[in-house]
RNA sequence: GGGCGUUUAGCUCAGCUGGUUAGAGCGCUUGCCUCACAUGCAAGAGGUCACUGGUUCGAGUCCAGUAACGCCCA
């Protein structure tokens, strides 16, 4: 690396004397983040270590599929782990954040199938063994991706403990957890309708199934009754006319008498005339269509129930592919879509096709392929899931979990209060492959955690493994105990587990967070996390959810690239809001870059007045007598600002963090008080001088690290090239600081008048300001000034500060005098700590001055009868609480105050124009 | 159909337990290359807090209703 990129030499300590040479005027992260991110990992910090003891802080990460690549969601949710670990690491916590991918069963097979296409083979060809190797392969080659792009966002995870949910350990708690659950009779096989996904060729849980609003059609077919003349028929409305095919029945409500006369009749199928009972079920909404429902128990989930109820066959009309079956007579090998428009045409010819309706419903899709869901009859593993929820909903019942924010408490409980069981078997090769066994030889079946060569029952060696593989969740929600060693009871699963927050989006609340917690208490006998943070998700700008597909997504490591990794997170922090979701482009991006170069000049300020760090930077000691307000000011601000930056932390309150620093930095720091140090770092009062510098290290060194967590690159670049090793020699691992109250602060002379009177003061620069730009006066002009302060005190404050309101003003001379009077009409105006009056050459319009003062005071007298009247009102001054009582007179007072000042200048001026 | 959320400056959003004069960033206007920073500095304009009613000494904030939009579940 050429050496005048690096603008700092930093924790090498060879290169700590050729630095400084050269101070560049913008940051250059692109100099800085991969060497600190290198050093970190090396020096260890990122791991936790459980044999240290101490007080554990555990965050596991929601593992990012292993196809996946960096988005947006991910940077936002990784930032705020990153944020929480790295503040809870400084705290002295003995912290990890454990890091892994899942193999996301379908999508990788997916992503390898599509691979295979391109050789014109198909998984079939190559054999599931070679299959699952060619897997493993691509997994090898491509699948750090999303870690690597991690360790750009500069995420402090425990890289020693990455995992990967087929990792033999976490498979080994796969296989452990089915057994038990099997042995227990939470685990079975049923018949049931499924969401089959016929382009992945899978079934999928409910929760993988999207739903999503479709214009289809609801077509009205006759079903004629048998025996009847041609016009008796029943009229039956569907959405999806095709599997017609399957049907067995017709059913309406037992309640509606249009159809009383039918109960006992048999009607045909159209085109297949197969006979269909006429069944009455009270599931069946005489408002919908023509309250005559078409019974399909193989393709529909309400249709299968009734029957089960009433007894009635299923006849399965389409294959995997979704294409028709045997059963479908003329439509056999047509695609179901094809079907449904060749069936509606023969229909009409038929004269059967009443009529269709356009109509709006839901209709699943495969949350992987997007393709259309089928619900279809399919022998399935289930897991029983209401004896899990129990307990799981208790714990969040009782707080023992709790969502931030909070609403969402709401939607875990009625997700597990009206929870239905879980397929958990899918039709796919990549994944844990169910640990059940078969015996031919004399039928037993049972679930086992190695591999039997022989049948537990008979002896025989005829036994086979069942061919599915489980759901990629059926893995993830051991995640939390799993990476730690489970079933082994490792120190690190004693000492970690459960882990303390957990930070995820709400789309897996369900499949994941929720079932975290269920096989937490079912296997560790303890909830799995004690806060669950749910961030918002990312958007455009035009409020539409980032995709791939959209095209409409920003590009992570774009962004790191163009902005930098600090300017990344900073600003993805600072535009979300808790909980909700953010709206992103890519300007937002400047945020962060341009608070980074902020900081990087306000050092760069800093280090040309010190060359040497004052050894006593973290622990001043500072010559009381020898501080003045503008510093004891800084120093309150500052410990105003460490305190509610944790208090932000500890409610997940994490803009109002950013904002609070960016505030205090930025406005407080740079704006006021580097400002205000000019003419004494430039003057040559040395004891002030050295005041000076030690507060500005003092208060920059704390503030750094308290955004160390947002921004760690160029916070660490910064407190390496400031000289701030000797406190700890990464910024990472030195101690969190503590905030201090006034009282704790007296000891500088710190109070809340000294506040309130540089607050004052400031109103009063920028009312001088504000003077000099509407006359015109611009900065490099310099001016007279004359101030009459409201009383004693203030004279001798303003007094004390008459060389640094000069600077601040561009003044070449400042005259305090209570009992000043102006000779002749000059532009004035009103401040907290007095009135200003600012002579200048030429003529002032008077009038135009006066009209001015006019407005400005009848705003003030407006505000001060709106107080006053609330200060007469008996029913304000007994009921509201003092403070807001005292608060409305001091504000009278002032007010009062104000409005005689400005009377008394428009007089003066009024005299003037006589 | 059920549930949740949103509506505050031109834009994106803060505003927590009701209590001064409703804030920020961006954008806009004006003036500045002032010796840390033009990725900057200073000043300024800009608001019927969606609507209607209620509670209260006091409502952007609490309650009820209305409207628009968004999300989740069926």
């Amino acid at each position: 690396m050429p050496a005048r990129n690096c603008l700092f030499s930093l924790y090498n300590p060879e290169r700590r004397n050729d630095h400084m040479t050269e101070l560049y005027k913008t940051y250059n992260p692109k100099a800085v983040e991969d060497r600190l991110y290198a050093w970190w990992t090396e020096r260890g910090f990122f791991h936790g270590d459980s044999s240290r003891g101490g007080t554990p802080y555990c965050i596991v990460i929601p593992p990012p599929n292993v196809t996946g690549i960096l988005h947006m969601g991910h940077a936002l949710n990784n930032t705020l782990q990153d944020v929480l670990i790295r503040w809870r690491r400084m705290q002295g916590f003995n912290t990890v954040w454990v890091p892994g991918t899942d193999h996301a069963g379908i999508a990788t097979q997916n992503v390898v199938e599509r691979e295979l296409q391109k050789e014109d083979k198909t998984r079939y060809d190559l054999g599931r063994e070679e299959f699952v190797e060619r897997v493993w392969e691509w997994k090898k080659k491509y699948g750090r991706t999303i870690i690597n792009q991690l360790k750009k966002l500069g995420a402090s995870c425990d890289w020693e403990r990455e995992r990967f949910t087929m990792d033999e350990g976490l498979s080994r708690a796969v296989t452990e957890v089915f057994v038990r659950l099997y042995d227990k009779g939470l685990i079975y096989r049923g018949n049931y309708i499924i969401n089959w996904c016929p382009r992945c060729r899978t079934a999928l849980s409910d929760e993988e199934s999207e739903h999503r609003s479709v214009d289809g059609n609801l077509y009205y077919i006759r079903y004629p009754i048998k025996g009847g003349r041609r016009k008796d028929y029943v009229l039956v409305a569907t959405t999806r006319p095709e599997t017609m095919l399957g049907d067995v029945a017709v059913a309406v409500n037992p309640r509606d008498d249009r159809y009383k006369s039918i109960a006992d009749k048999v009607v045909m199928l159209p085109i297949l005339n197969r006979e269909l009972r006429v069944v009455q079920d009270d599931l069946v909404d005489p408002e919908f269509g023509t309250g005559v429902l078409k019974v399909t128990p193989a393709h529909d989930p309400n249709d299968f129930e009734m029957g089960q109820r009433h007894d009635l066959a299923s006849i399965n009309i389409m294959d995997d592919n979704g294409f028709m079956n045997d059963e479908s007579g003329p439509y056999k090998g047509q695609d179901r879509f094809q079907c449904r428009e060749n069936l509606v045409e023969d229909l009409k010819e038929a004269g059967m096709l009443e009529k269709i309706e356009p109509h709006q419903h839901a209709v699943g899709h495969c949350y992987r392929c997007e393709s259309v869901v089928e619900p279809r009859l399919s022998p399935q593993w289930f897991v029983r899931m209401k004896p899990l929820a129990r307990p799981a909903l208790e714990s969040v019942n009782e707080g023992d979990i709790q969502f931030v924010p909070e609403r969402w408490t709401k939607v875990y409980q009625e997700w597990m209060e009206n929870i239905r069981d879980w397929c958990i078997s899918r039709q796919i090769w990549w994944g844990h492959r169910i640990p059940v066994y078969y015996c031919d030889a004399c039928g037993s079946e049972w679930a086992d955690r190695g591999n039997p060569e022989k049948c537990g029952s008979c002896g025989s060696g005829e036994t086979r493994q069942d061919e599915d593989v489980l759901d990629t969740w059926f893995s993830s929600w051991l995640w939390p105990f799993s990476v730690f060693g489970w079933p082994e009871e490792s120190d690190d699963l004693k000492f970690y587990y459960p882990s303390n927050t957990l930070v995820t989006g709400s789309e897996i609340i369900f499949f994941w967070v929720a079932r975290m917690v269920m096989a937490g208490i079912e296997c560790m006998d303890d909830i799995p996390f004690r806060d669950v943070y749910i961030h918002g998700t990312v958007r455009d700008d035009a409020g539409l959810k980032m995709s791939k597909s959209l095209g409409n997504s920003i590009d992570p490591l774009t962004v790191i690239d163009k902005y930098s990794a600090d300017a990344l997170r900073f600003s993805l922090v600072m535009i979300t809001a808790t909980g909700s979701d953010v709206y992103l482009s890519d300007d937002k991006f400047e945020i962060g870059r341009n608070f980074a170069t902020k900081l990087w000049n306000a050092a760069r300020y800093m280090k040309m007045h010190s060359q040497e760090t004052p050894a006593d930077f973290d622990n001043p000691v500072l010559d009381r007598g020898n501080l003045s307000a503008d510093d004891k000011h800084i120093l309150a601000k500052l410990h105003e600002t460490l305190a509610g930056c944790t208090e932000s932390l500890e409610r997940f309150r994490f803009n109002d963090l950013a904002h609070g620093l960016y505030d205090f930095l930025w406005h407080q720091y740079c704006d006021w008080y580097v400002e205000y140090s000019k003419p004494i770092l430039y003057g040559d009062d040395q004891p002030r001088k050295e005041q000076v510098i030690k507060v500005m290290h003092y208060v920059f060194s704390h503030a750094l690290r308290v955004l160390h967590p947002l921004m760690p690159f160029v916070t660490e670049e910064l407190w390496q090239s400031m000289g701030y090793r000797s406190v700890s020699e990464s910024i990472m691992i030195a101690p969190w600081p503590e905030s201090r109250d006034l009282d704790e602060l007296e000891g500088w002379g710190v109070t809340s008048h000294v506040v309130s009177y540089v607050d004052a003061k400031h109103d009063l620069i920028r009312v001088v300001r504000t003077l000099r730009a509407d006359y015109g006066v611009v900065p490099r002009q310099d001016i007279e000034l004359f101030i009459r302060p409201t009383n004693e005190k203030y004279a001798r404050m303003l007094q004390k500060d008459r060389d640094s309101l000069a600077g601040l003003l561009n003044a070449r001379e400042i005259t305090i005098d209570r009992q000043f009077k102006p000779g002749k009409a000059m532009p004035s105006a009103v401040s907290q700590l007095g009135g200003v009056y600012m002579p200048v050459r030429g003529v002032v319009d008077t009038e135009a001055e006066i009209k001015k003062l006019a407005i400005q005071l009848e705003k003030v007298n407006s505000d001060l009868e709106r107080t006053t009247r609330k200060l007469g009102n008996m029913d304000f001054i007994n009921k509201a609480p003092r403070n807001v009582v005292a608060m409305h007179e001091d504000r009278k007072k002032e007010l009062l105050e104000k409005s005689e000042k400005l009377e008394k200048l428009i007089e003066t001026l009024s005299e003037h124009t006589q």
